[in-house]
DNA sequence: TATAAAACCTAGTATTTCAGTCGGAATTAG
DNA sequence: CTAATTCCGACTGAAATACTAGGTTTTATA
């Protein structure tokens, strides 16, 4: 019941990128720094983020990625949708359907994976990366601390 | 974000003994006939649920499995964290606390996974095997068919 | 008492996924 | 021109997954 790293370091190259929207393009290289990840392996998951629209790439000298839209219309669902795939706890209850099992609709194992994968749904797509960055702010305030995710 | 079959392999074998309860101990045999598996690869998982203390294994001939406790007193939650461990969506957002990260307790990003692992425990925890046989009586109702699972 | 059914145990294995590394080509600000 | 940066594709070691295989005990029953 594991999330891979790609979601979750994916998460927070966005989450960065957020903290950032509206300066200027943010090089991978400082995001890796700054989140403690690998450079070339965080460069193939925010090239999976961009293919999918979510960040756009500048090239070139103080070049770097930007978000396509505003933080408070990027859902984490989205980010971590992209980045791992549709949310199903096993195959025959994904979100995208992918098999033809029979059973599913009648079968009371298959209606609680649904549930679960409708809890995580509902978290995920509750939140947006401008929800996060707010957190933060909060955080911040009562830590008296700078934030390292 | 997903399941790995020992959970839900296991799961399957242990409401096919929820259903069985108070009747003669179920050789493993008739599970994987009925449910569809692999007998030795169930046996493995069958294991992990005796070592647990969930069933009870019954040998020689006319033996088989018979869980030691009510089914209104088996959780699906006991029964996946038997076969999947704690319930992680990232490691250091553990049920069980096995690393160190300093970071966990004021960063957005593990607060949120928290929310997710919290939502996954609540729906796992709040069922129990008699809830499914129960609701498998309902459907059965409602379609006049036995169920597969 | 012989037999067959069953749990119990250990080892091996093919495949896939994970989590990267590596090296280079294209683009562009200064 | 140069350095910074995105972009691209191939490769890789390690781990996990989902089994298979083949044995040894144990025990109800004929």
């Amino acid at each position: 019941m594991k999330l891979s790293t790609r979601g979750h370091y994916g998460l927070k190259a966005m989450y960065d990128l957020a903290l950032n929207y509206n300066n200027n393009p943010v090089p991978l290289k400082s995001i890796a720094r700054r989140q403690n990840l690998s450079n070339n392996y965080l460069e193939q998951l925010v090239a999976m983020l961009r293919k999918n629209g979510l960040v756009r790439g500048v090239r070139g000298a103080q070049g770097g990625y930007v978000l396509t839209k505003d933080p408070a219309d990027i859902t984490v669902g989205e980010i971590i949708r992209t980045l791992e795939g549709p949310i199903a706890p096993i195959n025959c209850v994904s979100e995208v359907r992918t098999n033809t099992c029979q059973q599913c609709n009648y079968c009371i194992i298959h209606i609680l994976w649904a549930q679960v994968r409708d809890s995580i749904a509902e978290v995920l797509d509750s939140t947006t990366l401008a929800d996060m960055c707010h957190d933060t702010g909060k955080i911040q305030d009562i830590t008296g601390t700078i934030q390292e995710v």
